[in-house]
RNA sequence: GCGCCUAUAGCUCAGAGGAUAGAGCACCGGCCUCCGGAGCCGGGUGCGCAGGUUCGAGUCCUGCUAGGCGCACCA
């Protein structure tokens, strides 16, 4: 079984980095040809660099080695058994640059064609990113390419935990980056308010409102035990109190059951939204079944031949389609399993149209991926339909030991006890700051601090700074309309040439990356990118003010400062409202 | 037993087949007549082990070791 990872490619070339790219693999690409031509490389040399795209021009790690490397001739040598750096010259040789920025191409290393660029190339950078304003970063990569996200979904039978909100912060984070890379993205939330669990959950409220009234009621074997459904109890006691005591105990304990998700259910959302992270829709087991879903799907499913009968139950063959051993769709008592209605569920997804379908689960169900995606094979849909990302576990530490929150041992933590410590920003971004299917151990006392050691901190600095910056210039953070004469205004002739620091320079190259790296941490669905991406641009920013004093008595270099810290704010801006995080003016 | 994930600096973790592997924390030492010091600068014998593929491997493949998780006619 292998996952399928959707359309994953993590190179992009979009922004003015990735524009850059593309015009110099042009430029090599053109060079090869006309030395094929020559004959002085051969033939096939240009089938092969075509093969590679414009993958093969790079941003080199080291500074020295020129702004853009390509690899082209490292990569021709092999197949052409030539030498690299002989191959590299003879491009070399035949490149054409006139209409680029380029000062200079060396050949370097072991056949790397370093390419120098003019100080000044990035120079309309600061221009074009406050002329985009919020819209700086979005590309079209995606195509508009239906893609929806379902990610959190907890069971409706207790309180969010901190593995949840790590899963909010991930799915609307990628959801957002996805949308910001051009695809068409629906968030959607599943209700699992069918079956068994729920049935217990209605007898466990029952026997906590039994208690209510004075008798000691044993909570049933499998309920849940949670105090909360105590409260759960008192809220239906004095919503349908009078007729549960007259009702029929069956009937009432379903009631209960459905009165119990609703209000968890509720609960849920509002936490959700407080958290910042809102789901288009929120899609109900029940109602699905309700409509047939499984039987169409079981007979679905026999129509393609996959379903057979054993031992008086009904399977799918999904070893067929790489899982390791077969699963159970109808227990032979008749009851359909949770798989069945997951089944259902997925294909009720790409009946609504959906050409990608990402699930973000939790860690205790990646031993569920393998038949999922068996499943959704054997409904006839591509391998890369269905792609499923695993949260892997949080660990809360404090103090540097295991954080105690939870009041009993073994008790998950809820998710509201860590919003009110920690509070959402923190919270939210560093969930964001690990790649999510690793381990994370969440620093409770780190995240508190209100100091530059604390990376959320540190970047909300960064804005705050800037807006205080800018607020002593007297130019109004946001596009507002401007007046012709203030600021804001005169920022629009601002002498971009005029930034030559080092610092500067730097600055407006963590700039210009920005919409290289949204795509490419939408595509390689990695968040945690952003986050560090975030910090960098920070610290590039920090940079920069600690060497260049922006409220000079230069009027020109003024203006020119001013406008790269009006572009700052306008990413940092942008980056953090993708994370989720607020971008605060004061702090 | 079988499968999946992980293994990178004292700690927590980035790392997109490229050149000399990076951040943050912690620790030590510097920097404010000036736009917010919630800042900046400096200090580092680290890719679990062994093979392989490749011009080039932390990255891909195989085996091993260690840790985590999963292996229901549960949801």
């Amino acid at each position: 079984m292998t996952q399928q990872s959707g359309p994953v490619s993590a190179r992009t070339r979009v922004g003015p980095v990735g524009e850059m790219q593309t015009a110099l693999a042009r430029a090599v690409a053109a060079a090869v040809a006309g030395a094929a031509a020559e004959g002085r490389l051969p033939p096939e040399a240009l089938e092969i660099l075509e093969g590679l795209g414009d993958g093969h021009v790079e941003v080199p790690r080291e500074s020295g080695r020129g702004d853009f490397a390509s690899t082209a001739a490292l990569r021709l040598a092999g197949p052409c058994r030539l030498a690299p750096r002989q191959a590299a010259e003879v491009v070399v040789s035949r490149l054409d640059l006139s209409g680029l920025p380029v000062d200079r191409v060396e050949v370097a290393g072991p056949g790397f064609l370093n390419f120098f660029l003019a100080p000044g190339w990035l120079s309309g950078v600061v221009d074009r990113i406050r002329a985009e304003g919020p819209a700086y970063g979005r590309s079209d990569v995606g195509r508009g390419v239906r893609v929806q996200v379902e990610f959190v979904s907890a069971n409706p039978t207790g309180p969010l935990g901190v593995v949840n909100a790590r899963a909010a912060a991930v799915g609307d984070c990628l959801a957002a980056l996805l949308e910001a890379a051009g695809f068409d993205v629906e968030r959607e939330y599943y209700v699992n308010d069918a079956g068994s669990q729920i049935e217990r959950l209605g007898r466990s409220v029952e026997a906590r409102w039994l208690e209510l009234q004075g008798r000691e009621v044993e909570i049933p074997e499998g309920g849940y035990r949670g105090e909360y459904l105590i409260d759960v109890a008192r809220a239906y006691e004095a919503r349908r109190g009078d007729w549960a005591r007259a009702a029929d105990p069956v009937a009432r304990a379903a009631d209960m059951g459905r009165f119990a998700v609703a209000r968890m259910v509720e609960s849920h959302r509002e936490l959700l939204e407080a958290y910042g992270v809102r789901f288009d829709v929120w899609f109900s087991q029940e109602a699905l079944m309700k409509t047939g879903a499984l039987d169409r799907t079981l007979a679905d499913l026999e129509a393609r031949g996959h379903v057979f009968r054993r031992q008086g139950a009904l399977w799918l063959r999904t070893t067929a389609f790489g899982d390791d051993r077969d699963r159970v769709l109808v227990r032979s008592n008749g009851e359909p399993t949770y798989f069945l209605a997951d089944i259902a569920y997925h294909r009720d997804k790409y009946a609504r149209g959906f050409r990608h379908v990402i699930d973000i689960w939790g860690p205790d169900h990646h031993g569920y991926i393998g038949r999922m995606m068996a499943a959704v094979a054997a409904l006839g849909y591509p391998r890369d339909a269905l792609e499923v990302l695993i949260v892997q576990m949080v660990r809360l530490m404090q103090g540097g030991e295991l954080a105690k929150m939870s009041k009993r041992r073994g008790q998950i933590v809820p998710m509201a006890d860590l919003l009110a410590e920690v509070g959402r920003d923190a919270a939210r971004f560093f969930f964001l700051m690990r790649s999510a299917e690793s381990h994370l151990d969440f620093d409770i006392d780190l995240a508190k601090h209100k100091t530059a050691d604390n990376p959320v901190y540190y970047v909300q600095y960064a804005h705050a700074r800037i807006s205080s910056i800018l607020r002593q210039a007297g130019t109004a953070s946001g596009p507002g309309a401007p007046g012709e004469n203030n600021a804001e205004h005169r920022l629009l002739t601002a002498e971009h040439r005029l930034l030559t620091e080092e610092a500067e320079l730097a600055l407006v190259r963590r700039l210009a990356d920005f919409p290289e790296e949204v795509a490419g941490a939408a595509l390689a669905r990695a968040p945690h990118r952003l986050t560090r991406y975030a910090v960098e641009l920070a610290t590039a920013f920090h940079k920069f003010y600690d060497t260049c004093r922006v409220l000079t008595d230069d009027e020109r270099l003024r203006l020119a400062r001013l406008a790269l810290v009006d572009a700052t704010r306008v990413v940092l801006a942008n980056a953090l409202g993708l994370l989720g995080v607020s971008a605060p003016d004061r702090m």
